[in-house]
DNA sequence: TTAACAATGAGCATTATATCACAAAGTTTT
DNA sequence: AAAACTTTGTGATATAATGCTCATTGTTAA
């Protein structure tokens, strides 16, 4: 490799993909896969698989193909999922911020949910089995520090984020996962990521009435930030 | 409009953010919004809007901007959201599943959950508020044709994925909406969207790291599928 | 009614992303 | 150990998405 180029993002959600395909392998005792493999189970073309592992370095062996474990190891690390991340959930009340409070997948990647938060008094204090009591919002800033929160998640209701935006903003946390309705924009300091479950919906929508309207069915795969 | 050239699947979701915020301004009383100002509410370029747009039409008025309400309509046509859309949640027993299920924002962009299944005999029978018993996943050719589903949404373990697969696959249903963490890939029939919360996370991760490691803050606003 | 202003729509330029195609490197077969 | 095959990594190319610019159209003020 000889010139360093940043990666898009897009190679970014793909590099998760492949991770999580790789610890699947690894599990079934595959030792080792070729970019075409891969790309084939992922409906992706082969070169771009060599391409985005190319971004960060050789892993692979010309004539063989990739280690599963090396590979696997090394987009860990290009991810930065090597250390533990500490996540708080904003609107642990509502019924996604209660799913995905409980929800064992995030740890099982290094993602520790340490903190809830809800602006209702009426729940704050609840135990949560494995995290906690419930915290009032207005303790927010404080726990970040005390607690070194990284990431937050918001699933609280579209009205809500007004009321909130400025305390998590300035809460001292460096990225925001947003399921609220309601685009919630990055700053010099936080990184924020909108997911809205709708607008999945919604796309899905369109390209039903394309077929209805028999103009163009399926013409082309579902854009990568969703896959 | 002269030439009619198919519209990028970011626009498509773009399109259903600018219905979003649409509807705001118009339960605010607003009436006419220029490409400007709904680009900068939602971090984009003005042009990106008008583009946005203009492949399905002139909507906007030179000088003025857009109306608000005929715009709101005219998304909504082309996403196809004048019709109710009739929704089926597999996997209903699960915590996302559930959230979903008695998440109410769907309904009001119209999209009905009308079933619910899982394949856990315990639970088969139940009742949910408001949408009725949860069915047998034995059942679910039978209830998409009975029932009229078009979208399927999945809850399921990554294991469970497997199994159900042939039985989603074939059962009529015309599009998927998949939140298990394993890919599945479309197919002539059956439009899939994947959507990985992991893979989230794991984005706002890489972001992380980059900054720990010094070299890149923030460069650049984050990708479509994603706001 | 004319001049100044505002904002769209569209052609063009630029940038970003994806794919092709092949030399280089490694493996297997004969 | 040579030939036939496999698969990577990458420069070149193609495609797609984004952003710039400005003529055109419409509005408002004088």
């Amino acid at each position: 490799m000889v010139k360093k180029l940043i990666p898009p993002q897009a190679t970014i959600r793909r590099l998760s993909i492949y991770l999580r395909y790789l610890n699947g392998l690894d599990v079934d005792g595959v030792k080792v896969i070729s970019s075409h493999d891969l790309a084939r189970r992922l409906a992706l073309n082969p070169a771009q698989v060599r391409k985005d592992l190319a971004y960060f370095g050789e892993f692979g062996k010309r004539g063989v193909g990739y280690s599963v474990k090396k590979l696997r190891d090394h987009i860990v690390k290009i991810l930065g999922l090597q250390k533990m991340r500490k996540v708080a959930i904003i609107g642990a009340g509502g019924r996604l911020g209660t799913a995905l409070a409980l929800y064992t997948g995030f740890e099982r990647r290094n993602f520790k949910v340490c903190a809830l938060f809800d602006k209702d008094p009426a729940i704050i204090g609840n135990e949560v089995e494995g995290i906690g009591n419930i915290l009032s919002i207005e303790t927010l800033p404080q726990m970040v520090k005390e607690k070194g929160i990284e990431i937050l998640i918001l699933t609280i209701p579209a009205a809500a984020v007004k009321e909130v935006y400025d305390l998590v903003m300035l809460s001292g946390v460096k990225a925001v996962l947003n399921f609220a309705p309601f685009k919630m924009l990055s700053t010099e300091d936080v990184d924020v990521h909108n997911v809205d479950l709708t607008t999945e919906l919604e796309s899905l929508s369109y390209r039903l009435s394309l077929r209805e309207s028999g103009i163009a069915p399926l013409e082309q795969p579902l854009s990568p930030e969703a896959e």
